[in-house]
DNA sequence: AAATATCTACGACAAATTTCGTAAATGCAA
DNA sequence: TTGCATTTACGAAATTTGTCGTAGATATTT
């Protein structure tokens, strides 16, 4: 089955991706700082989140102990795959210039990216 | 204000990108070979799009004639935005990297893109 | 130990999105 | 013209997602 986390639980994965290991508390402190959504909310979010299997939790205390399973770089993966199917007709390319045009990369990351398809061409 | 098309919204406007122009049979019957949607439901969905001003439509004749107003740029725009800031932590680099590495870019569009580049670094 | 605070579990409500059924209008065909 | 097919309009049900309140358990403080 291909498990997609909904808008809200990807919230909740950014502050896991971050922290690594997180409690509930943890992650709604994180969240109240830009949201204003109460406590159960992200408690019941997470819970639901365990039973999908986007997270794992330790259940040995009181307070659970939750880390994400679903990893960053497969949301990156599958970000990617659904706009390029979406809006980018599946043209990589096209994707790429636009990513590069719109949103000013640094020196540093064009050098980057360069130096990456060098190692491509031959 | 920000209209974000919908999940569903966001699969007929790929069709009318395509078309340019298109009445709800029209994209009734290009959804149906991938989806089993009613008539009534892609019509419902379109009239709603014509409200949030995603789409126009000429209604002179019978049989309404329906367009994108939300383009398909603004849409790359927007979803590469998005997934910047969700789960790329702001890295451009690492985005079209990523792309690049996952999704294999044909020779062609690896020398459109270096060509992109070196437009660049001077 | 008693009071207070924190946490989980869980049901239920709310909001947003998708789906469909039905009625009325319009056009086409017999 | 009469009947049939197609279309729009629209209300309402169904689904999905997000929200919260309350109860009970566990810990902490006084």
């Amino acid at each position: 089955m291909e498990i997609r986390p909904t808008e809200s639980e990807l919230e909740i994965l950014q502050v896991l991706w971050k922290m690594g290991q997180a409690t509930v508390r943890d992650v709604h402190e994180e969240l109240a700082k830009t949201k204003g959504a109460g406590y159960t909310t992200t408690l019941k979010l997470m819970q639901i989140m365990d039973e999908k299997g986007l997270v794992a939790r330790d259940t040995t205390s009181k307070t659970h102990v939750y880390r994400a399973t679903y990893t960053q770089e497969k949301a990156q993966s599958s970000a990617l795959d659904k706009i390029l199917s979406t809006v980018f007709e599946g043209s990589t390319s096209d994707l790429v210039i636009q990513a590069l045009g719109h949103h000013k990369a640094s020196k540093d990351e064009i050098d980057a990216i360069k130096k990456y398809l060098d190692q491509f061409g031959k």
